[in-house]
DNA sequence: GTCTCTGCAAAGTGTTTGCATAGGC
DNA sequence: GCCTATGCAAACACTTTGCAGAGAC
């Protein structure tokens, strides 16, 4: 993707085979992979990709603010390519990690910033319940 | 506390002193700590307390709904005595961990309970900016 | 006396770091 | 050619596990 190099450029990053096969990943999924999940992706087509590369790529783009992290309760992270905040929900058997639409949840920035002397700059929304194909 | 005693005997768990010093600890901090700070806390006055066993206590407490996991986007997990789900917010400089009130966000879960196909059980709300200390 | 808990050490899991080589620009 | 990225291995941080002895009930 052009937007894609584009910023990495921005930012004085070079623009690799394996930062685009990560990117790339991240970007054609919904599954909100961990590092892990996106190495073991990887690693059936390039078979010299290393984790450690994941890890790194992960943290450039993460400064670079092409993706963002999550924290869903799990021991690692998971990485969306999407950077606009929105809530998630998550299964609590399957562990799968969907998108929630935004607009249920509007101003809740603005709100917490006027009941608080926080200056509010994100927010992380987690839901967790039963996915409809565990039930 | 008595409560307390009931709750661990009503799950067949054996009320012990490091439970009391774990729970006492936690029960009497606002600032969320994690299994490591609780582990410092007690051992300078317990000096036989194990990591291990704050680990193993703090397990036995969310099994009995004692106490809720935070994972705000630290390596670490955090602990709260209250159970009842409420909106938390962070400070990106200090990491400190603050309770918001709750009467903000009533009804968000029936929303995304509508909105869905999951059988939604809790939700977790994590605010990030920057403390009134910090500024 | 039974059965769970403690505390130590070791193992496990996810992530980060150091460094020599490769490769983008 | 310069300078950052890769990939390996080793280190690291947090958490879990196994097990023998201690302690709650």
């Amino acid at each position: 993707m052009n937007h894609f190099a584009k910023i990495l450029r921005e930012n004085h990053m070079k623009v690799t085979p394996q930062r685009i096969a990560i990117y790339e990943v991240l970007s054609n999924t919904k599954e909100h992979p961990s590092a892990e999940m996106i190495y073991q992706k990887l690693s059936s087509i390039y078979s010299t990709m290393s984790l450690a590369t994941v890890y790194k790529s992960l943290e450039a783009f993460k400064k670079a603010d092409l993706l963002q992290e999550l924290n869903v309760g799990e021991y690692s992270f998971r990485y969306d390519a999407t950077t606009i905040p929105h809530p998630h929900i998550i299964c609590t058997k399957c562990h799968c990690v969907e998108d929630l639409d935004d607009h249920l949840f509007g101003d809740l920035m603005d709100k917490v910033d006027s009941v608080t002397d926080y200056t509010v700059e994100k927010l992380q929304l987690y839901f967790y319940g039963i996915c409809p194909r565990c039930k």
